[in-house]
Formats: C-alpha cells, structure tokens, sequence
DNA sequence: CGGTATCCTCATAGATACTG
DNA sequence: CAGTATCTATGAGGATACCG
C-alpha cells in the first residue's frame, strides 16, 4: 500500500504539509543556484524571522533536502544547500510559484466579483 | 513589475500560502474527476473538520477555483466543482502529491540518519 | 555571524451545540 | 444534508535578550 495523504495519519499528510509551508517554498527556491548564507537567505525571503528560518533549515536538514556547512572562520560562516533530493523538489515548488504569480490577476478578479 | 512572493507584502506571497495550505490540496485534488458534494469530499478528506471544510470551501470560491451549487431538493444538496482555473492547479497541487508520495521513503531514511 | 533560549500573543484548528 | 455560531486551547510565530 503506497502513502496516502488523504488519510490523516498517513506521515506523507505530514511531509506535503511541510514542503507545502510559505517558508519552505522560499527557502526552497533561494537555494536553486546554488549555496547560500543565512544572512543570504534571510534577505531574500523578506519578512522571515530568524527564529522561522533557523526552524525551516534544520526541519529541511532533518529531512535531507538540505545541508549545512559551517566553515572554520572568523566570524563564522555557514552555507546552506540543496541535497539532490532537495534539487528533485524545484520543479514541483517552482511550477506553484509560477502558477501563483501567474493567475494571480484572475485570483483578484474573482475576488472583486464575488464581494459583489 | 510582476508579483513578487519574495516581498513579504505582495499579494502573492497569501495567494502561496493558500495553494499550499494543507486542506485546500486535498480538497482540489478531490474534485479532479467531477463535481462532489460537501459530504464526500468530507468522507474523501480524512480528518478535516466541518468548519475547515466549509472554511476552505468558501475561499476557493471567493478565489474562483471553484463554484458552489445548491440543488433545491429536500434534503438539499450542494455540490462543488473546479472551475477553468481551479482545473489549472491540478497539475502543479499533483506535481506536490507525488512528490510526497514517492520521495516519503527517502525522507523517512533522512531522518533516521539525523537522528543518529 | 549565526545562532539558542525565553517569554508572550494572537490566530486558528478543533469540539460542541444549534438550524434552515 | 449542509451548514452557522460559539467557545476553548494549542501551538505557530514574533520580540527580545544573550552566546560561541
């Protein structure tokens, strides 16, 4: 029996739940090109608390979609990159980005219509 | 200047967190072959509340992804359905069931392996 | 710089009861 | 059947302070 997130105790409800998160998708996407800092990421994703991103990486260090690399210096530097399971997660992240920022007009739209 | 998810302020950093948001996945992958009544996309969604379910009913409606229509009959029955623009959302919302599908095994050994 | 620890609050999910 | 209304509490998340 494969997972199945339509039932409620099913861990894979749990995962798209998380990789589905306003923070992940972001944090997510910023790491496409390549390693990043924190302080790199934390710019990017405007709005983030330190707390929420520090929470983001190591839930997605946890599941091994992310590394994190603390380099011996001074002051300290510590990159964060994507796992090749990490990598295999863009095109689904990037295709719902894409679609957000592309139907967002009509999403309004709708919006308007219907407080009417 | 398109939308921007990244500013924390552009509207379609809401509209991401909607289309990721635990329930309305579920709930949109449900009406993928046809319209369904409030009660099976209950039954469908394990777990989800009364109130969540019409919650979410009512923003995908406001949202325009999908129509709500009352059949005058006793007992009524209401039955929900995508529209053109909901439907553009199944491949991306499928894309993201997969991927959790099928990478849960990966991610489970991830974690065994952070634990230790 | 890149955290951890603590406190606090406020949004929201869930439970329960009631209704057209 | 398909809701609405109300209450509660739990936990996500922000603010702040401190640390290696």
């Amino acid at each position: 029996m494969p997972p199945d997130p339509y039932q409620r105790d099913c861990p894979s409800r749990k995962l798209l739940d998380r990789i589905g998160d306003r923070w992940t998708v972001l944090v997510i996407a910023t790491l496409e090109d390549g390693p990043r800092r924190f302080s790199e990421i934390r710019r990017r994703v405007d709005g983030v608390s330190q707390k929420m991103l520090t929470q983001t990486l190591r839930a997605l260090e946890r599941d091994g979609l992310v590394t994190r690399t603390v380099h011996a210096e001074v002051p300290p530097r510590v990159e964060y990159a994507l796992t090749p399971l990490g990598r295999s997660l863009l095109d689904p992240l990037g295709a719902l980005m894409r679609w957000a920022t592309e139907h967002l007009g009509e999403v309004e739209q709708a919006q308007q219509a219907y407080a009417a």
